[in-house]
DNA sequence: ATTAAAATGAGAAACTTTCGCATTTAGGAT
DNA sequence: ATCCTAAATGCGAAAGTTTCTCATTTTAAT
């Protein structure tokens, strides 16, 4: 259980936040909106409120537990922040998304930002493309 | 002029669009959104509807005229799509903008997406950090 | 000039996200 | 275990962004 991570983020241990994370859990590599976290829940009986959901998801944000992504149309979506930092690759016909990793791709960024004046506090990485299944 | 870009696209070239075209080659570097682009159009006298921007900054974007940017803070920004690709560079601190190209990075972003069995189309990558500016 | 198709402007509508506030809950002190 | 206060919740209203509808205007080819 993370009723650590919550609290270590300063926050009360809710059921509300302890439903939330679980869902996030469960979603694995898929990223969720506010609202799809909310049907879900609603979906399994669960009483919770879409305000609660927005709330929990920023500060959770804010305590770094999850990242919130700006993928197109619309709305943001959330996943569960791992230790490791990784980046993604997302389908443009199926919308499937997956993860990777790359040194040289890290180490390169950290250069350029240097070489532009800037201290680098972060960066995103999406690559699209078609995905195996819907190349064939 | 570039009436032709926008004929090329299918396009009836009318004022509105005109008037957008030319806004987003006068602001430069930076990345302006719909309401922007209408505001400034207002400000200048134009008579311009909220509705004709987004519609038609929508339908440059399908033409490959601008590309548009899904920076944090709710609305979509848009900048015109010049010849050579670019990725940016971002201060978290006071919003400014700055451009570069990496082939370096080009390269890999090509092998990651073979090595995971996509076919890649398209890209972005955002760099977020400090500005020489705020950083002193 | 004429005309059909496309584009525009204004307001309504849809959608995502935040806010305000009365009520409930967590968790430390008793 | 009970009490108490600050924090959290849920609800509806509100704010902000984007799309839609439709009557009117404009483009560009005849």
């Amino acid at each position: 259980m993370e009723s650590k991570d919550i609290r270590a983020a300063g926050l009360k241990v809710t059921l509300p936040r302890l439903k939330i994370l679980d869902m996030l859990e469960r979603s694995g590599t898929k990223h969720l909106s506010a609202e799809d976290i909310y049907k879900a829940l609603l979906d399994e009986g669960e009483e919770i409120g879409l305000a609660t959901v927005y709330r929990v998801l920023t500060q959770f944000e804010g305590a770094g537990l999850v990242v919130r992504h700006h993928f197109e149309g619309g709305s943001s979506v959330f996943e569960l922040c791992h230790e490791e930092h990784h980046d993604h690759i997302l389908c443009v016909k199926c919308g499937r998304v997956d993860e990777f990793c790359d040194e040289v791709i890290e180490q390169r960024q950290k250069t350029i930002a240097q070489a532009q004046g800037y201290q680098m506090t972060d960066h995103s990485l999406y690559i699209y493309g078609v995905c195996p299944d819907c190349s064939k």
